[in-house]
DNA sequence: TGCCAGGCCCTCTTTAGGGCCTT
């Protein structure tokens, strides 16, 4: 779909669990989870595992709880992409340290020349920005810090996704009732998320 | 043989180094 007609009222949040970190370094994905936000709200859903061809380490099960048993009749990468490339088609994308997920997302698209349309950002980059006093910006410590419910499994690409989702949408209500701002863009985010912090106050005042 | 990420961001900075975040 061509970029100009991305939709701006909708956002995807996605999350990648991975074999490694480096796509670079031969790293791939093995399981994608991500939610549509609409107007507020979470109105659909993707998670599939995909076998990546290769065996994952006992870190990887153990941190994700996602095992080679389970992977092994999982899907091929190429076949879950493409069903995920209909999902995220003409929306702006989102993710915690989103410069990891699109490493992955765009790795995994090259392999099978595929493409999408949207934008990506970052919801640890505005995270630093509009919780400053966070202990840090994990997903799990933000997700304790703003006081969302939280009764599932962190590091499964679905629940992490939900998480950022309600994270996102938390810091939109942040920002919109500390600075009257209730027309909130994508784009004014991604801008939110390179001002340097010392200045997001003066940045948000203007808006 | 041994090693292996990359981008952001702060500071004791910019001719650099190291912590944070993701799996």
């Amino acid at each position: 779909m061509p970029k100009h007609s991305t939709q701006a009222d909708t956002v995807i949040v996605l999350d990648f669990e991975t074999t490694g970190l480096s796509p670079d370094m031969g790293d791939r994905a093995i399981e994608i989870g991500a939610v549509l936000i609409e107007q507020g709200e979470i109105t659909a859903s993707f998670q599939e595992l995909m076998n990546p061809g290769m065996k994952v380490s006992a870190f990887i099960e153990d941190y994700t709880g996602i095992t080679n048993t389970m992977l092994r009749d999982a899907a091929p990468c190429e076949d879950v992409m493409e069903r995920f490339s209909d999902f995220i088609a003409g929306h702006n994308l989102v993710a915690h340290n989103a410069s990891f997920d699109k490493r992955f997302l765009d790795a995994e698209f090259a392999r099978m020349s595929c493409a999408y349309s949207g934008d990506f950002a970052c919801s640890l980059l505005a995270a630093r920005r509009i919780f400053q006093n966070a202990p840090n910006h994990q997903l799990g410590t933000l997700v304790k810090y703003t006081n969302i419910p939280s009764v599932g499994s962190f590091h499964r690409a679905l629940y992490d996704a939900e998480m950022t989702a309600k994270l996102w949408m938390a810091m939109l209500e942040n920002i919109g009732e500390r600075y009257g701002l209730f027309d909130l863009s994508f784009s004014l985010i991604q801008k939110l998320s390179k001002v340097p912090k010392k200045s997001v106050h003066a940045f948000l005042e203007k808006c």
